[in-house]
Parts: structure tokens; C-alpha cells; sequence
DNA sequence: TTCCATGTTCCGCA
DNA sequence: TTGCGGAACATGGA
């Protein structure tokens, strides 16, 4: 589930377990999935190399060759992209789009089922966020709620419409949308000039505990809470906050769920 | 077989 | 011109 929380976890166990680790080799099953680079390019930025930093910025994931030129690996999950670090004697998973094999044994495997994810190569992460325009990361601890207040200055759509798009706010996606707008008593189809001071406060902090927690939990939905929405993805049970129902709606062609009690119109 | 899916992008409309 | 919302995209699993 590559959202932000997601790919955070990712980031930390790229960070932990594929650093300093001379790459020796190197395969790339992707077609149709490499961006602005070829299967050339990325070997000679990654063969006989160290990974040697590592960075996030929404759902994107950054990893910086030692090679001289200090190019980034970039990586995007689409909706099934996955990345494991694996033992020697550890059974590869399926549809592995990059594999890294590391000296010594250990490999670092992308895979992605719907090749809905994209693998480049970009000089720096800062100038790929600039010419992408993606807006702030909202895990950043220099993003508060100033800078929220500012993301939604002006716009007029509907609020989940808004934190969907990456240009407003980077990192959320369909299922954490649902659950910030969930846990903040607000209904998805509230447009942002509708929302007073309080409501974008609340929703501020609420987005902010939600991915602290979130990565605490490693992203894996069945250690989160039974309260949160993303326990309880399913049309027509119980609310587990109040004395509601969960309804699923469509809303931009996305699944989309309420609690017809506490997220009112 | 049919339906559904966490991603982005594109097109028509206001 | 800009922003918004819906449709489309490719693929495989339940």
C-alpha cells in the first residue's frame, strides 16, 4: 500500500540494510516502467557502487549512488510496488521489476505487480520535486500548520480531492485521505472554502498523528487500531466511533468510505 | 467470468 | 487560463 506511511518504511529499510553495500550486479525486468533513463544508464550509475543516502518526499523514494556523479535511484510504488532487502537463502518474491545484488550475498528487490510504478534516475531529489511540482511532505518536520493553512489557500474544491493531489500536498493517497477525513469528523465531499479555522486545524493535527502512527505500525494495516477507518474498509459495518455506519461511496472514481454519523454533509 | 484495486494522467467543462 | 472531477490506463488477484 505505497502511500507515504508506506514508503517511509521502505526508505528506513533501504537505510538500515542496503547502504554501504557494494552493488555487483544488477537486473531490470521493467519494461514500460523506466522514466527518462534506460536499463544502460542505470546499471553504469549502479554497478560496482555503494547506495550511500537515502531520502523520501511523498510517495517517491530516492536512493544516492556513490558513483562520482552522485546520482539518485528514484523509485515510485504505483499502487502494488514493494521493497524488500533479502538474504542470500531468501526465496525471491514475484514480479522483482530491479534487483540490486549486493557483495557478500544479501539483494534489494523492487517488485510491483501492475507496473503502475516508475524507476529513474535524477541528479538531485530537489530539482525531480521542482519540475514534478509536488507540493510540501507533510512527515517533514518543518511542515506545520502554517504551511498547511498555506496548501489549501484559494482552493475550492472538494477536501479530499485536495490532499489527493500531489501538487497541493505530497504523499497522501486514497486509503490515508479517507483516514485523516475520518478521524477529523469531516466528510470528504466538504469542499476546502467550507472548512472554518478549527476544522483545518484538527484536520492538521489528525494528519500529522495519523502518519506518525502509521509508520510506527510499519504501515501494516492489522497492528493499527481497531478505531481507525483503515480497519474497518467495508460497506455497511458498524462505526467503530460512534453509533454510525460505515457506507462505501464512489467519489472520483475511487472507493470511498464514510461514517454516515459523525463525517455529516 | 466478473469485479475490483492503495497509483497517475488526460480531457471536457465551468 | 486555471482548477476541478470523472474517465481511462494495464494488470493480476479474489
Amino acid at each position: 500500500m505505497p502511500e507515504l506511511p508506506d514508503v517511509e518504511v521502505f526508505r528506513r529499510r533501504a537505510e538500515r540494510l542496503a547502504l554501504d553495500r557494494t552493488v555487483e550486479h544488477a537486473s531490470v525486468r521493467a519494461d514500460g516502467m523506466l522514466e527518462d533513463t534506460s536499463e544502460r544508464s542505470l546499471c553504469e550509475a549502479l554497478l560496482g557502487h555503494q547506495l550511500c543516502e537515502t531520502f523520501r518526499h511523498g510517495k517517491h523514494l530516492f536512493l544516492r549512488s556513490g558513483e562520482p556523479r552522485g546520482r539518485w535511484l528514484r523509485l515510485h510504488f504505483g499502487m502494488t510496488g514493494s521493497l524488500d532487502v533479502l538474504e542470500e537463502d531468501e526465496a525471491e518474491p514475484e514480479h522483482v521489476r530491479l534487483r540490486l545484488d549486493f557483495r557478500g550475498g544479501s539483494r534489494l528487490c523492487y517488485t510491483c505487480v501492475r507496473k503502475f510504478g516508475e524507476i529513474g534516475l535524477v541528479d538531485a531529489p530537489a530539482s525531480f520535486i521542482r519540475e514534478q511540482q509536488l507540493g510540501p511532505d507533510p512527515f517533514a518536520a518543518d511542515f506545520g500548520l502554517r504551511e498547511f493553512r498555506r496548501c489549501l489557500e484559494g482552493r475550492s474544491g472538494t477536501i479530499k480531492g485536495t490532499l489527493m493531489n500531489q501538487e497541493v500536498l505530497a504523499g497522501l493517497g486514497n486509503l490515508y485521505t479517507d483516514e485523516a477525513l475520518f478521524q477529523a469528523r469531516i466528510h470528504p465531499q466538504t469542499t476546502v472554502d467550507e472548512l472554518d479555522a478549527d476544522e483545518v486545524a484538527e484536520l492538521w493535527h489528525v494528519i500529522d498523528r495519523v502518519l506518525a502512527k502509521a509508520v510506527d505500525y510499519e504501515a501494516e494495516v492489522d497492528r493499527m487500531p481497531k478505531t481507525w477507518l483503515l480497519r474497518n474498509r467495508e460497506d455497511g459495518v458498524d462505526c467503530p466511533r460512534c453509533d454510525g455506519t460505515i457506507h462505501r461511496l464512489e467519489l472520483g472514481g475511487r472507493a470511498t468510505y464514510v461514517c454516515d454519523r459523525h463525517q455529516r454533509r
